[in-house]
DNA sequence: TCTGGGGTCCTAGGACCC
DNA sequence: TCTGGGGTCCTAGGACCC
């Protein structure tokens, strides 16, 4: 039987975050962005956007497009706490609920939607569910698979409910550009362009012998993907695979003593963030980005799981001695994977 | 204009082994 | 003197997403 699978999205989620947090805010061009020197935005609400202002958009070049642009700066902690809440009441309406990112989830509704007359019924319900009780808009797509429900949220914004049948992947998908098919990012709708192939019909109909010499393994999903097609199994559980702090520097630097505070700054909140995680690293990653903002990384594998910052402090800088003594950071970042998780250490001591 | 910060997944190439 | 073929694991980097 065919599946029904709701993506939900909240509509500028930071930015009408702040809004909730600050209600004089409403009916204002507002950008989530931090208030340094060189920050980026964020976050823009849709009446900035009206304006041209949109996310990594750097904050001098926001303010001349719109001089009343009001800056929230980022308040991460509000963000996570009305997330939580968003995904709790998603949670209401099915048992099989996939949490894509801060502000996005996918929903198998297929059980549920026996008990309302049509999927918009539903769609509706949730909507007003969210507004009633968190104050947000959210956009929904409706289809039969993970990879068109996507699509199909993506096509009303904000606030709007769009559904994609099987059926209609012709009348709806094909004719937009490529670039606006998800997975598509910049560099590949160049490569795509150049074999001219400039919308999702064109790569629907494209003979795979075409596109395999440049997107290999992938040129079979993308082509699928344009017919409409995607057997992708919702990911329910979401057991976090890396964990990662980073912070750019205001000017670029060689200065050991400087690069140290702040890598052991870093690693500090690594460790809170692995507690709070519940999760035990086996590999430390130091990121460092040069003074002509290219990036580079070295792992190194650790010889026992840990949390401890005086452990990630001590391998970040092994790595960094080995390898950048002598660059001029400009972006310094730490960060930790391969990790076994609190339960299955504590399931291991009761062995001794 | 001088560069957010946090993730996931994939691939190429080297090391190593049989 | 010249140099198989295949598999796995690891590392670094890139593409993409929000």
């Amino acid at each position: 039987m065919a599946k029904i699978i709701f993506h939900i999205d909240i509509n500028a989620f930071f930015a009408e975050a702040e809004t909730l947090r600050d209600p004089t805010l409403k009916n204002k061009p507002i950008a989530v962005c931090s208030n340094k020197r060189g920050s980026v935005i964020t976050t823009a609400n849709y009446i900035a956007r009206t304006y041209g202002v949109k996310s990594a958009m750097p904050l001098t070049e926001a303010l001349k497009l719109c001089p009343a642009l009001v800056v929230t700066g980022v308040h991460f902690e509000l963000y996570e706490e009305i997330s939580a809440k968003f995904i709790a009441l998603c949670r209401k309406y099915s048992a099989s609920v996939e949490v894509a990112s801060i502000d996005e989830c996918y929903l198998d509704v297929t059980e549920t939607i026996k008990n309302y007359r049509r999927p918009l019924d539903l769609a509706m319900e949730i909507r007003r569910d969210i507004k009633n009780n968190i104050g947000l808009d959210v956009s929904i797509g409706i289809a039969p698979n993970r990879f068109l429900a996507k699509m199909a949220s993506d096509m009303k914004k904000p606030r709007g409910t769009t559904v994609i049948r099987q059926k209609e992947v012709e009348s709806k998908l094909w004719p937009l550009p490529i670039e606006r098919m998800h997975g598509i990012g910049v560099k590949s709708a160049a490569l795509l362009k150049e074999l001219n192939i400039l919308t999702v019909r064109d790569l629907a109909l494209a003979n795979i012998s075409t596109i395999q010499p440049v997107f290999k393994r992938n040129a079979e999903m993308m082509i699928r993907r344009a017919n409409g097609e995607d057997d992708s199994e919702l990911e329910i559980e979401s057991n976090v695979k890396s964990l990662s702090q980073s912070v750019t520097l205001s000017n670029a630097t060689a200065d050991y003593d400087e690069i140290s505070i702040v890598l052991e700054k870093l690693c500090k909140e690594l460790q809170q963030r692995c507690i709070a995680e519940g999760v035990f690293a086996q590999q430390v990653t130091l990121i460092v980005k040069d003074e002509f903002f290219q990036s580079n990384t070295r792992t190194l594998k650790l010889s026992f799981p840990t949390n401890d910052h005086k452990e990630f402090f001590e391998n970040a800088l092994l790595l960094f001695d080995a390898n950048f003594s002598d660059v001029s950071v400009k972006l310094l970042g730490v960060g930790c994977s391969h990790f076994i998780f609190r339960d299955i250490i504590s399931e291991q001591m009761k062995l001794f």
